[in-house]
DNA sequence: AAATAGTCTTACGTAAAAGTCAATCAGCAA
DNA sequence: TTGCTGATTGACTTTTACGTAAGACTATTT
């Protein structure tokens, strides 16, 4: 039992089979700078690093993000930069998306406040049902 | 200083300018069977139950939701069904969307400490010049 | 009366995110 | 050598969720 990050490489295939997602999609994402596996000869062999890599790509679309702001949130996980000026616009960026996050975070609080409402209604309901048999 | 739920009717509009969508977005939506706005010769009146829904609908939107998901949710707000299969079904329903937000809650929760580790280590660096000066 | 603002339907266009298909190539087993 | 299996690129297609533009109608204001 070998943990993900003990393994060297990974190739393609297996990686659809654990994330449940086609070759195409991970080449698209290549293709969108998001990840940057290594090649032997023509064939892409992906480090444990493009593994997580891929996973927080994933994590990201669960969340309804595009794939510009997915760049834009991996971006901000890279080494910061030196700069001032750019370390506070940074700083800015990181605070919005968690806005965001908050934002989303509420909503569904209230959409699962909702569904165990209606949960709790169709209980009722079958508890009826049964009174009534 | 009304409450948008006294006001008995909104115009397609007025809708637009609050929730910041174009007119092409609502009446999609209506096409879709979201909502069912009532007519005065061909106009669509909006009714504060149709605004709500709306803003369902648009909540949806905002987790990263599909139309035809947003549909499958708004339908289990509706009077439960009186058929006791339907009802456990309608009860698996829910508790299945209920574990994908759940999902997305914890996505959310890890995304923003990492964020807050990020912000962190620019808060850092940024002290860091600060000495150096 | 003319202009303005808001609304309608119909229809074509488009960007994002893949899906699908074809042709090709490398490695290995029978 | 033949035949799989899995990998590659490139191109075309599809689906979703609207954007946009045309042409017509209505109500109100100037």
């Amino acid at each position: 039992m070998k943990s993900p990050d003990a393994k060297e490489f990974f190739t393609i295939t297996e990686l659809t089979r654990e994330f449940g997602i086609s070759t195409r999609t991970i080449r698209f994402y290549e293709d969108e700078n998001l990840i940057h596996p290594v090649r032997r000869g023509r064939t892409r062999l992906f480090r444990p690093a493009d593994r997580r890599l891929l996973m927080l790509i994933l994590r990201g679309k669960r969340l309804g993000f595009s794939i510009a702001e997915i760049r834009e949130i991996l971006a901000m996980y890279k080494e910061p930069p030196g700069e001032e000026g750019q370390l506070r616009l940074l700083i800015q960026k990181v605070s919005d998306k968690r806005g965001q996050l908050h934002q989303k975070r509420q909503d569904i609080d209230e959409t699962i406040t909702e569904l165990d409402d209606v949960e709790k209604q169709c209980l009722g309901r079958l508890a009826e049902l049964a009174v009534g048999t």
